[in-house]
DNA sequence: TTTTAATATTGCAATATTACGATAAATATT
DNA sequence: AATATTTATCGTAATATTGCAATATTAAAA
């Protein structure tokens, strides 16, 4: 149906799933690695470096500042834009945690 | 136009891209989780612990077979499926790697 | 060999995503 | 005030995803 019974599972794996889905898309990597590379918190350059239309790098910032993945400060008329290390620490602990687990037991078959 | 321009980025941040996609759903967040805590390498279990028919169940387990996320072994006629550490590895690694530049640096606005 | 069980594939309808031009909104500059 | 700059939003076309019933495939069991 194009929709996800998101209903039929736990709050926390929704939660996990929409963070993941927000960086499912190689220009939102490319814009978290971008603003981690950058000094300092750049605002419109994103819309030069990446080999998109202004219109849709605006949309994809929307959709990671939705996501809590990166945070947003108005500057004059421009808007700085930075990683949040709160909502990245989560993620990483999601995968931390799964692989932890995955060496204490050993993964029987395969 | 719903097609991702994926030529205009790298072959890194495309395969990121690709294993977070094959995660973003609640569903496989689910069977992942599930395969984490059953002991045993169990098969069509899935099938019965998730709210989904079996295709669908099947589809997301194609899913996460063809991004390397989960490997699966014949057993007579049933399938047995187990998380391929080596790939959670690889996006573990990623978070982390992020988190530590994000460390050194000082996020300096917002 | 027939039947049963487990899994995969196909086809399709409903919905979501992606991208961008056009335009709006907000602030800076002149 | 008029203009320029920066970012957001709207509308829309192209494509992708989700979910399931129906059916196919494969191997065990009878």
């Amino acid at each position: 149906m194009g929709i996800s019974k998101t209903e039929n599972f736990t709050k926390k794996q929704n939660d996990t799933s929409v963070l993941l889905k927000a960086l499912a898309h190689p220009a939102r990597v490319a814009i978290v690695e971008y603003l981690l590379k950058v000094d300092s918190c750049i605002c419109g350059d994103i819309v030069n470096e990446l080999p998109l239309a202004q219109a849709t790098v605006s949309q994809h910032l929307r959709e990671l500042k939705n996501a809590g993945i990166i945070k947003g400060a108005i500057e004059g008329n421009a808007i700085c834009y930075c990683i949040d290390e709160k909502t990245w620490g989560k993620i990483q602990g999601f995968f931390t945690g799964v692989a932890v687990k995955l060496d204490r037991k050993n993964n029987k078959c395969c």
